[in-house]
DNA sequence: ATTACCGCCTGCTGGC
DNA sequence: TGCCAGCAGGCGGTAA
């Protein structure tokens, strides 16, 4: 399930390899993928062809490319959505949805796929508007190389290093409602904190609402939940002020420790532009983890519904709140 | 404005 | 063996 961290090494892969290169020819195998470009996959078709890929930005789980036709590509992976850079020789994959023919140096002749087996995740091409506040969009540009280390101390040292460069100031038309994410240097952390403290639902809920911060998913938030000791249903108009601003430094750890790591392959749907999975699974403490023990304490992870899937949790270390009352 | 729930999708698993 | 319910879950839409 792509959240910040792979969002982020796919981007790199995409900002490595495409930038500067230019769209020869695009096939549409799927209707259901492209059905947020409203003017039909045909007009789709027709506005990227010929045009040229200045820059891969990324907000939160949205990835797009810069056109240089004043336009641009956007990208969303939904579930199982993957942009694989591969051979044209390579054979089909079997949910292969859209194909863009590139030519470029750097490509190598490989060209870009898109491909979902759930379909929840699709393209559509947008216009590129001026940010509100005039500030960078997003993530873009060349970050540096995505470490190969495997295991090691978890990526200290990594949380605290750069991320990505600033984007032009610009957003795709139809984005501008998801909120900056924990790595963009844009991100008012200290309005984000007020923000969060009146929202009556509970603050795992509040973790995913991407309104008002992006990028988290249900593996992160209970991943973050955990080192925060805070079990998800505490109502987020609880938290302290300091005790806030520490569950935002969790999420911002664990998401760059992930993303240190190549991401979390969970099964084979989430894979960098090469195919290849990430290593993180080896460092959730809860997610997927019921019944083994807490990596803090020793006691069961539990599993609870939460919102029609899963929450983990260690009911030792993250108590559920006491039981309001109506 | 905030909050909560539904529907969208396919593939896999477990129970009968 | 086959069938079906349940599950995975991000996001847009909608209703309260």
């Amino acid at each position: 399930m792509p959240e910040l961290p792979e969002v982020e090494v796919v981007r790199r892969g995409l900002a490595r390899w495409t930038t500067g290169a230019r769209v020869e020819a695009v096939e549409v195998l799927h209707p259901r993928p492209v059905r947020r470009h409203v003017q039909g996959p045909a007009d789709l078709v027709a506005r990227l062809v010929g045009v040229r890929v200045d820059d891969v930005v990324r907000r939160g789980k949205f990835l797009w490319l810069e056109l240089d036709s004043g336009e641009a590509l956007l990208a969303h992976l939904g579930m199982s959505g993957q942009l694989l850079l591969e051979p044209p020789d390579a054979p089909d994959e079997k949910h292969l949805r859209v194909r863009l023919r590139l030519s470029g140096d750097a490509l190598e002749g490989r060209e870009l796929r898109f491909v979902d087996q759930r379909m929840f995740g699709g393209l559509s091409v947008v216009d590129l508007l001026p940010t509100p506040d005039g500030l960078p969009g997003g993530t873009g540009g060349l970050a540096p190389e995505v470490p190969t280390a495997v295991g090691g101390d978890g990526g200290t040292a990594a949380a605290r290093g750069p991320v990505g460069v600033p984007s032009s100031p610009r957003l795709p038309e139809g984005v501008a409602h998801i909120a900056r994410d924990p790595f963009d240097p844009h991100l008012d952390e200290a309005a984000l904190v007020d923000r969060l403290r009146t929202r009556r639902s509970g603050v795992k809920r509040s973790l995913l609402d991407q309104g008002l911060l992006s990028g988290v998913g249900n593996i992160y938030a209970d991943e973050a939940l955990w080192r925060a000791r805070l079990h998800g249903e505490r109502p987020a108009s609880g938290l302290t002020r300091p005790g806030a601003r520490a569950l935002l430094g969790h999420v911002r750890d664990v998401m760059a420790e992930a993303l240190a790591v190549g991401g979390t392959s969970f099964d084979s749907l989430y894979v960098d532009v090469n195919g290849a999975s990430g290593y993180f699974e080896r460092g959730l403490a809860v997610y997927g983890r019921e019944g083994r023990p807490c990596p803090r304490c020793g006691a069961p992870v539990r599993r609870e519904a939460f919102a029609n899937r899963s929450s983990h949790s260690c009911p030792v270390c993250q108590p559920r709140p006491r039981t309001v009352r109506a």
